[in-house]
DNA sequence: GTCTATAGGTGGATAGAC
DNA sequence: GTCTATCCACCTATAGAC
């Protein structure tokens, strides 16, 4: 198999071993038998697990903000955009995955430190966009004052990703939504 | 050492480590090394690993139980026991670490079933706590109506266990606190 | 690119001495 | 209760053949 196809192969089923194990606990050899190769061969694509997590979580990264930029270029009201984004979630969670970053979050202390790093950049690169989203609402009147535009856009990142593993434990696939509704609520003007 | 403080030692030790680390990522000689035995002297405290589990997941939903009973007790508007219920995470998140069972909701997959089982009563009894909270603050005319209580009480808990992953991948110690008051706020009487 | 063989480390767990 | 010695499974990673 030519050397692209097989890297892209192994970052798919890694990233869904990742998003619904852990980084932990995923191994090569998972990886190996689902690809259909042997565990050394992955060493050829990725020098390291580390360097294999990078990847993954830089890519993840990339896909996601491809997501955001096509919710945003719709430029529909405030809180259809925040709709939009906690479908991506919700779809995540029916497919039985995890939000890859996270489950790297959660694990944060014992990743690599360059793993870290990308987790890092994309809660930051979501809080962004989110508080973006809030203040543009705000200033066309769709949304009521209240916290920081930051704050908010953190307390409904932090809302979704806790939500993924509420949805899990309790086995309840449309609790992703319902939760952002409960949030979403309370963000129209009074 | 008599039998009940070694065990007590262990499992404190043991809940430092998974809180931190996560289930997967701590092992008997991690814990041994800190409590000043060797990591086989564990065994004739606990048979397994998963045992081990079961307790720490346990005693730590019982250890909430008793707060929670505490916030109730003081019988204060719905907002201000919700409050106090945020400011828990806080301090764990202020302790450098996450919440035991959120931690292990992230791991769910690769737990023992017996450990998962737990976790399922851990977040079943907050879900159900919140609720009446926010049940009882609807009676006195304290809250605004809006979804089910159960749906609210579901979304706080997730916002509130997502925001510690978030305040850690941020190193933002004050951000549970910002999250939960960003949700409370939309939740005053219209 | 993929393989086998293997190194070197760590994991949970058991047996049996003290 | 705690120890040492040991087992066996698993991990990441490397060397070198094909």
């Amino acid at each position: 198999m030519s050397n692209p196809d097989r890297r892209h192969q192994i970052l798919d089923v890694a990233q869904e071993l990742a998003q619904t194990r852990g980084y932990a606990a995923f191994s090569f050899r998972d990886i190996a038998e689902r690809v259909g190769i042997r565990a050394p061969s992955i060493h050829h694509h990725f020098p390291s697990k580390e360097a294999l997590g990078v990847e993954l979580a830089t890519r993840y990264e990339h896909d996601f903000h491809h997501h955001l930029h096509e919710i945003s270029a719709r430029s529909g009201p405030a809180v259809t955009q925040l709709r939009a984004y906690a479908r991506l979630f919700a779809m995540t969670v029916r497919q039985g995955r995890m939000c890859l970053c996270g489950m790297l979050g959660a694990e944060l202390s014992v990743l690599p430190e360059a793993v870290q790093a990308e987790v890092r950049r994309f809660f930051e690169a979501n809080v962004r966009w989110l508080a973006a989203v809030v203040e543009e609402g705000r200033d066309r009147g769709e949304l009521g004052l209240g916290p920081p535009a930051r704050a908010v856009g953190t307390a409904y990142l932090s809302l979704l990703e806790g939500s993924m593993t509420t949805a899990r434990v309790l086995g309840d696939d449309s609790l992703v939504e319902a939760a952002a509704e409960a949030f979403l609520q309370g963000l129209g003007r009074p």
